[in-house]
DNA sequence: GTGCGGGGCGCG
DNA sequence: AAAGCGCGCCCCGCAC
């Protein structure tokens, strides 16, 4: 018996229980239309029946609980000692803690661990697709018409036993999978405690939502959008928002006040498109158009292609006027998807996706810790950077990390020959750190000086004109200065990605080892470049990989960005579950984690996080790493 | 009505 | 030789 149950917190004889509940649904009632949190803290929900699976250690055949019977069922089932499988826990596991009071010892998401090992090659993740592919039997019987029908309907149809059978058969597929993904050991057990932390972000929240400022902010957004359509509509929008927000319509008011429309090349498609992105130059442009209408215009497509502020503020209301038992007080669950990326990056859930919110806005204020307590946030400092640069032995850059320079003005001394400070310097500094941070993978010339011109723009509120020459010039710098990151990419185009497409040759790259189709990470989980082979593209022969539904290109820097990417989500993952044994994690964005913490206990917390935010990585015992930390009453003020 | 791809925009 | 990457959600336009 050596499943990773047998393991958990180092104790022995964790039971393993496998669940699968099924609930009334309607045509408005119902997940396609709702996020599961509103559905499972509507009146209308109602638990018809759970399959259940008991694992380990006894192996009895799979039965079910009638949802009247399911509280009593699940008083005596100690599941708080248990390890608890399903397929989409987000929603199981919410109905358990929500409807039921109880939060297993450990939770397993076999979607979650789906996607981070088979979704790569998958085009859907639905269980029953799960199912062909690892060639699990499906046992129950096929789905049966439950649409708006309750517990007592569906017996009454002499549909009971049949619905059972089916739910029964879903549990059956989900212990066959974590047979196969799991307990095979193939998933590997640090990764089911990275797994069981992210679903309590959601299942166990701790922030709040300020509802006040949500209102108040709702109507500011609506008043400003409002203005800026009543001045559109003064000179010819006569169709309202759609004039502003498709481009053709868009095309034809801005012809008719004399301005021909800016055009692109589409990068996705190769055919021409209009210049309407506010990280287009052109359109930049027209916002000094000599004819005031045109500007008008500009102004006001700008500011309503921009629908984030009003649709979340708006979900979050929502989801803040929810209550359930032992929630009184609106709590805000962290909706995390686990594996949603290639790189193993976490992702959104619930059509929320919390990892996005502006920075300095009022959204991020409106997440705010409960009374006598603290919004703890602890930053791993320009982590990608150090690791591109331990990763490549450049080490002189890993010196300089490691000395606590400042490396971003270190480089915009180099650019400008003469020393620039952090904040005597503000644009050559802007500069120094878009370079570190862009040209590390293989960012040409070309879009090096857009980035420049178009963000200096966007963050500093003043242009920085960057010639095409400029922009080369310093391009060629990087790449002299760190020849060994420039020489990564040569490496990985010439021997590490023929590797990945199978030439039988073998490469590694510090902890990362090349394999046919995959590149091993010191987690135990994959990085997936299936179906590897070369095209003729328009740059002649490059290489190409299936990614679930797609193709996309593969050259050195972005295969080492993505290795990057994914070795620095291990790194700041794995400090998240060191830390978990004293304080749990609240919420994650990337490089951040964040803390909900008891007043008194901020300085003994701030010193827990940074201690192991900057502990070196077995994998990576010369990777100088650094941290920061902010404290607030807010998220959006911890800063 | 629904699904899907494209463009756009926010974050790291 | 050269090539920014990783997401999720919104809206539009089009196909079915």
């Amino acid at each position: 018996m050596g499943g990773p149950e047998s393991r958990v917190n180092g104790t022995i004889n964790v039971r393993t229980v496998i669940l699968d509940f099924e609930t009334y649904y309607d045509k408005e009632y119902s997940l396609r239309k709702m996020t599961p949190v509103e559905y499972i803290l509507d009146p209308r929900f109602e638990n018809i029946l759970c399959a259940v699976k008991e694992g380990w250690p006894s192996n009895q055949p799979t039965y079910y609980v009638d949802g009247a019977d399911f509280g009593d069922w699940v008083k005596d089932a100690k599941l708080d000692q248990c390890v608890v499988i399903s397929y989409n826990a987000l929603f199981d596991m919410c109905i358990l803690a929500w409807r039921y009071g109880v939060v297993p010892k450990l939770m397993v998401d076999m979607l979650g661990v789906a996607r981070a090992m088979l979704g790569y090659r998958m085009r859907s993740l639905a269980l029953k697709e799960v199912a062909r592919h690892l060639q699990l039997q499906a046992k129950g019987d096929t789905v049966h018409n439950v649409i708006g029908m309750n517990r007592e309907a569906i017996k009454a149809a002499g549909l009971w036993q049949a619905y059972a059978n089916y739910s029964m058969g879903d549990a059956d597929i989900c212990a066959g999978a974590y047979d196969l993904l799991v307990r095979s050991g193939k998933f590997p057990m640090s990764e089911l405690f990275v797994l069981d932390m992210v679903l309590r972000c959601a299942i166990q929240p701790r922030f709040r939502l300020d509802q006040n400022l949500l209102c108040q902010h709702l109507g500011e957004v609506r008043a400003k959008k409002e203005m800026l359509l009543a001045q559109a509509m003064l000179i010819g929008a006569d169709a309202g928002k759609s004039d502003l927000m498709s481009n053709d319509k868009f095309a034809a008011l801005l012809r008719g006040h004399g301005c021909e429309p800016p055009t692109k090349v589409s990068p996705r498609t190769g055919l021409t498109t209009y210049a309407f992105a506010k990280t287009d130059k052109a359109f930049i442009e027209l916002e000094e158009h000599p004819n005031p209408a045109v500007q008008i215009l500009v102004a006001a497509r700008a500011g309503h292609k921009s629908t984030l502020e009003e649709s979340r503020c708006e979900r979050l209301l929502k989801i803040s006027q929810l209550t359930w038992p032992g929630n009184e007080q609106g709590l805000m669950p962290i909706p995390l998807g686990y594996g949603r990326a290639h790189t193993h990056r976490l992702g959104g859930e619930w059509k929320l996706n919390l990892q996005n919110l502006p920075r300095g806005g009022n959204l991020r204020r409106a997440l705010i810790a409960p009374p006598g307590h603290t919004v703890l946030t602890i930053d791993s400092a320009q982590i990608e950077a150090r690791i591109t640069a331990w990763l490549c032995g450049q080490d002189d850059l890993v010196q300089a990390f490691a000395d606590g320079e400042d490396v971003y003005s270190s480089f915009a001394s180099e650019i400008f020959g003469y020393p620039v400070g952090k904040k005597t310097h503000p644009k050559e500094r802007f500069m120094g750190k878009t370079s570190i941070l862009g040209l590390g993978f293989q960012v040409g010339g070309e879009k090096f000086a857009n980035t420049i011109e178009v963000q200096s723009v966007l963050q500093l509120g003043t242009e920085i004109p960057m010639p095409l020459e400029e922009a080369i010039r310093i391009v060629q710098l990087y790449r002299r200065k760190y020849s060994k990151i420039s020489g990564t990419w040569s490496q990985l185009q010439t021997l590490g990605i023929p590797v990945l497409a199978g030439n039988g040759g073998s490469y590694s790259l510090g902890p990362c080892v090349f394999e046919k189709g995959a590149v091993s990470l010191p987690s135990g989980l994959k990085l997936y470049y299936d179906d590897l082979h070369q095209e003729t593209g328009e740059r002649g022969m490059q290489w190409v990989f299936s990614y679930g539904r797609e193709f996309q290109k593969l050259y050195g820097g972005k295969l080492l960005e993505n290795i990057v990417q994914a070795l620095a989500r291990i790194a700041v993952m794995d400090a998240a579950v060191r830390i978990q044994r004293r304080i749990a994690l609240a919420m994650q964005v990337h490089d951040e984690l964040v803390y909900i913490v008891p007043n008194h206990l901020v300085e003994t917390v701030r010193q827990i996080v940074m201690e192991e935010m900057c502990r070196r990585p077995a994998w990576a015992p010369e990777l100088p790493l650094a941290a920061e930390v902010g404290v607030g009453l807010s998220y959006g003020d911890a800063k």
